[in-house]
DNA sequence: TGCACGTAACTTTTT
DNA sequence: GTTACGTGCA
């Protein structure tokens, strides 16, 4: 029991009240995690509560493993049991098991974005709509967010102010395009992402015997991040806890940063009213930051009207003031950012995983990648392209899926004719159009096209039908892996892979084989029990770009958008982009509340930082492809300035001119007020501990490095004098080895690195 | 039907 | 700076 221990009062309180509704508000850097997880153990080791009994969901697969490993590490194995995960694995589990109440498969198929708006493009374009006025975004977007809000399409058709929303919008036709893609959808045995929380909530509510089986099985519910769920999510939470209400979420408003896809903060509210006897626990203590990353965090979302009162403090060191870096572009804010976290793990022994460079969009990692590369500083992109999001890895996955179900619109579309096997889209759209027309399914057409297709296509249906009924027979035979190597292997699709010999194709063979790879380490694991092919994809749809994270080399600056970073904490933190239209979002000033999640988001970036944080903005930044002028951040203005200094890194190339000044903070405040008038303001002096970084002369101009040669001597703008120790120049990028006077050896690469040579 | 090329449109965040 | 789509030709 000596866990207890080591919590602070409100903290126990959370572990041992376990009894009844309860609700903690847990500011950032609160130990929320902790609290969770040792609730969780103390339920099953103090109260004997059967792992198998408690449900603990989270938002993220990351969090969900994360919490799974700190409970084993207190519990022992016994941890593997919980029903933990996020709701839509959680959920997919349920259906799977009782999807037949619904009408769909057990081997139902879910969508990815990709797949429904793709879906959603077809049926535009079957209804002849004007796909510029009926984009797929648009359209997922709503459909999305009414499903969220539990309003089903009949709901939606029937719903004056929907229609009439969509009516002043110029798209009259949405509800009916709703209707068609969930009708389509159920035809096509799919669930999107939505849907899976949609149709948990629909079995809850129309199939009673079922709900009280879970209710019966699940005697303690536990919420992650409770402020992000949304209307359904609510709504199924309280249904599985309404008998004995044993449910406890964890949460904090002003983290608030998914409403844009339905989180809806008025849960918290509606938790109070729903559960009068609610038990509400604030989590204060921050044991995360600095004073100062606390205070200023704390004056930036003071700015918000809606919050939920409370005052989260911490007994840690003053620290640093935050400094905000100026420059005058998005190249130039790129190497500032670099050399300073160059300089500052230099200065303080750090390593490169204790930097973190978050931004707003991810379109702007291109320009901190770049620089970050100049100064060989290794760094990892969290995020992006998914894996799972190739085009050639989502070619075989369609192929497993079509194979497992053939009333598969998506995939049927995706496969029918890769590789080329003469099966045009003027045959696909007749195709579909003759099982939307009889009411039968495409797969029933395919068996007997004659009558609907042209001649010339007859024959490679036949043999493409033939080919999915021999796959299909390997599926009731073979395990996950044996199946997915025999269909990428019949498909021909490994072979015309192989083939291609040019350098994309090289990587997207790699890529094939190493989803083979997990494919087999899937089977191979002795824990899992279900080895089909469809245990395989139902897990594998619900994966992301984060779940990734299997690199060897864990020494990195981690860079990745401030969506992405919450949850995470780093001792050196740089909130990049800190401009007008790109933080805050150009899309998020029609409201005060979007300019408010805005704000929460800048709220939850600055508090991810434990010992230093850097703010930075460029004047002028390329985007959508053209160059654009900058003004600093309104956010900038709602730090308050007793917590902020200016930068001695300034813009202007690699020439820097340090100049006099007071270095006190009203200097700062000046600066602060002044930022949106000034163009050129003066920075503040370094701080006397740090050690003077070295200085080139203004007269600094690079040598041809052609002809460099080990042993010679050079000067760097930013390393000073050094000798070339090494030459690499068997590949295109010549690199030198170079002992650095004062800052050890590194290795550069010629065609970017700056270098004079001194004989 | 398939390929190659040019053009346009788009960049908020994610299970 | 990218990708997806449309057009025109074989």
């Amino acid at each position: 029991m000596d866990y207890i221990d080591t919590l602070n009062e409100p903290q126990r309180e959370g572990v041992l009240n376990t009894e009844g509704p309860c609700m903690l508000i847990a500011g950032a850097g609160s130990g929320k995690t902790r609290v969770l997880t040792y609730r969780i153990a103390h339920l099953i080791q103090s109260k004997g509560v059967d792992p198998f009994n408690i449900m603990a969901l989270t938002f993220t697969n990351k969090a969900a493993r994360e919490m799974r490993e700190r409970i084993e590490k207190v519990i022992g194995p016994e941890a593997r049991n919980l029903w933990m995960g996020t709701f839509h694995s959680v959920f997919a589990r349920v259906l799977r098991a009782e999807a037949h109440h619904l009408g769909y498969p057990s081997n139902f198929t879910i969508y990815d974005t990709d797949d429904s708006k793709s879906l959603l493009r077809s049926i535009v374009k079957e209804m002849q709509l004007d796909d510029n006025v009926y984009k797929p975004n648009v359209l997922y977007n709503r459909i999305s967010s009414a499903k969220n809000k539990l309003i089903g399409w009949q709901e939606y058709l029937a719903n004056p102010e929907l229609m009439g929303d969509d009516a002043a919008n110029m798209r009259p036709e949405i509800g009916k395009i709703y209707r068609t893609y969930s009708l389509r959808c159920f035809k096509s045995g799919a669930m999107d992402f939505d849907d899976l929380l949609f149709n948990t909530d629909k079995l809850f509510r129309e199939h009673l015997e079922v709900l009280n089986k879970y209710q019966h099985r699940i005697t303690y519910v536990l919420v992650d991040e409770f402020q992000d769920t949304n209307l359904c999510q609510y709504n199924i939470i309280r249904k599985l806890a309404s008998v004995r209400e044993n449910v406890c979420v964890v949460g904090d408003d002003a983290q608030s940063i998914y409403a844009f896809r339905g989180a809806d903060i008025s849960n918290i509210l509606n938790f109070e009213r729903d559960y009068p006897d609610l038990k509400i626990i604030k989590l204060e203590q921050n044991y995360r930051s600095t004073q100062n990353i606390v205070q200023a965090a704390n004056s930036v979302i003071k700015k918000n009207k809606a919050q939920l009162p409370k005052n989260v403090w911490t007994a840690n060191e003053e620290g640093n003031l935050i400094e905000l870096i100026k420059a005058v572009s998005d190249n130039e804010e790129g190497r500032l950012v670099a050399s300073s976290i160059f300089e500052e793990k230099m200065q303080h022994q750090l390593k490169f995983s204790d930097f973190a460079v978050l931004y707003r969009t991810n379109s702007q990692s291109r320009a901190i990648e770049e620089s970050l590369r100049r100064l060989n500083v290794k760094y990892k992109v969290v995020g992006g392209l998914s894996f799972y999001q190739r085009k050639e890895i989502k070619d075989i996955l369609a192929y497993l899926r079509y194979t497992l179900n053939q009333q598969d619109e998506a995939s049927f579309r995706r496969i029918i004719n890769l590789p080329k096997r003469g099966i045009g889209d003027s045959t696909v759209d007749k195709i579909v159009v003759a099982a939307n027309d009889h009411g039968t399914a495409i797969w029933d057409i395919l068996q007997n096209p004659s009558p609907f297709v042209g001649g010339r296509a007859a024959a490679p249906i036949e043999d493409f039908v033939a080919m999915i009924k021999r796959f299909r027979l390997e599926t009731e035979r073979k395990d996950a892996y044996d199946c997915a190597f025999e269909i990428a292997k019949g498909s021909g699709l490994l072979r015309e892979l192989y083939e291609d010999k040019t350098v994309e194709g090289l990587s997207r063979y790699e890529n094939v084989q190493e989803l083979l790879n997990a494919i087999k380490e899937f089977v191979d694991d002795k824990e899992r029990e279900d080895k089909s092919l469809g245990s395989f994809l139902q897990e594998v749809s619900l994966l992301t770009s984060n779940d990734e994270d299997k690199d060897k080399d864990p020494d990195k600056v981690t860079l990745m958008t401030i969506h992405m970073a919450k949850g995470l904490e780093f001792k050196y933190v740089y909130i990049v982009g800190m401009e007008e239209d790109l933080f805050p979002s150009q899309m998020m000033l029609s409201s005060r509340a979007e300019l408010e999640e805005e704000r929460r988001l800048f709220y939850v970036a600055i508090t991810r930082a434990e010992k230093r944080l850097f703010l930075s903005y460029a004047i002028t930044r390329y985007r959508f492809g053209r160059l654009k002028n900058c003004e600093p951040s309104r956010f900038l203005e709602d730090i308050d300035s007793g917590f902020l200094r200016m930068s001695n890194k300034v813009g202007g190339g690699y020439q820097s001119t340090p100049s006099h000044s007071s270095g006190n903070s009203s200097y700062a405040k000046t600066l602060v007020s002044g930022i949106k008038k000034t163009i050129t303001s003066k920075p503040v002096a370094p701080k006397p501990s740090a050690p003077a970084a070295y200085t080139p002369p203004a007269d600094f101009v690079p040598s041809n490095t052609a002809n460099l040669q080990e042993g010679m001597k050079v000067e760097h703008p930013k390393f000073g004098f050094g000798m070339v120790i090494q030459l690499d120049t068997s590949s295109p990028d010549r690199k030198a080895r170079i002992q650095f006077d004062n800052f050890g050896e590194k290795t550069l690469l010629l065609s970017f690195a700056k270098l004079k040579i001194h004989n």
